[in-house]
DNA sequence: CCATAATGTTAGCCTATACTAACAGAAATA
DNA sequence: TATTTCTGTTAGTATAGGCTAACATTATGG
């Protein structure tokens, strides 16, 4: 398959992956979660979370009891809490190292969650938890790079940087960017 | 509008993104770029190209010359160096600074380039450059990482980072993960 | 210069995922 | 208990974006 084309090839699209998250975090919030449930706390119509649940009882990442009360099964659990391990991580990584604002770093985070693979989400775990460690080394380069940050937006012209500016991050071809 | 339902949200849907490049790319790489011409490099029909791509001629993205070869508009050039520009960044990202094997770089690169925001493009790119730097203390703390996830896998137990293990990064809700 | 090939477009179909409207059954409450 | 409200489901609609098939037009080459 082409690569690009592995976007619709997920495990769960966009939507089935938050309403999975969402039967998640109900359970964990309010000890249940029904269809209604969901679809207040997604915004959508009770019919969409009927049917969209369904799917995902189908797929056996949910169950349903004699109460229409929905349970994670094995699977969904799991792959539930892939999803929202990523999800911390990303959100950690973009607010707490690349200083996104709360909001955007949500809304990026909430895009790309469920898109990332294990590889990069695991290999994004291991550097955020160096980056935030006591390591002096590391805290002095991170402070560094915040400060640059500020005093630089996008370290353009960086004294420290000028080694790698655009013209070698990118290929000659992109560079006409103009 | 609820931070999930951004996703479908965006100037450019998956799709109209890879349109959009695509041409961009084969004007690049031969001169010129038709709908046929972007049927192949995507891997799709002709028919659903042609459709694509008219949709973003009415977005004003493209134009065509009386022969029907496509032509960037200024604002489709502007959007599509964006786009490309991040999709670098990312990669860039993934492959040397993550290390994640450059097959999987790409696949996760493709899913995402068009859905982050420029805030985080913008702050990642200062971070690469950054971290792409010849600081010797930068330097000294990227091969530290590096070495660390060989000797000790996701840095799970790692001494350097035993502070800010899985326990501190996840909120204790999530931590049931088992 | 005519035949074959390539290209662009339209039409109809499919899936996914949202919506509203309508309605049946369960739960809550006056 | 009777009524109201909540819940789940179905039916029908819309949009997006793939697909194949068919066909007209344009290019290419024997």
């Amino acid at each position: 398959m082409e690569v690009w084309k592995e976007f619709e090839a997920n495990q769960l699209t966009h939507s089935a992956a938050h309403y999975l998250v969402a039967v998640h975090d109900l359970i964990g919030e309010q000890g249940y979660a029904r269809a209604a449930d969901v679809a207040k706390k997604l915004g959508i119509a009770r019919s969409s979370a009927s049917m969209g649940l369904h799917a995902l009882i189908e797929k056996n990442y949910l169950k349903e009891d004699t109460n229409k009360f929905l349970q994670m099964t094995p699977d969904g659990k799991r792959v539930a809490e892939e999803i929202i391990g990523k999800k911390v991580v990303l959100k950690r990584f973009f607010q707490d190292i690349l200083k996104v604002k709360p909001y955007q770093a949500e809304v990026d985070t909430c895009k790309i969650e469920h898109l990332i693979s294990s590889e990069t989400g695991a290999n994004l775990l291991a550097f955020i938890r160096f980056m935030s460690s006591a390591d002096p080394q590391v805290k002095k380069v991170l402070e560094k790079f915040w400060q640059l940050s500020e005093t630089c937006p996008g370290l353009k012209d960086c004294p420290v940087c000028e080694t790698t500016c655009l013209k070698e991050l990118m290929p000659a071809k992109l560079r006409v960017v103009s």
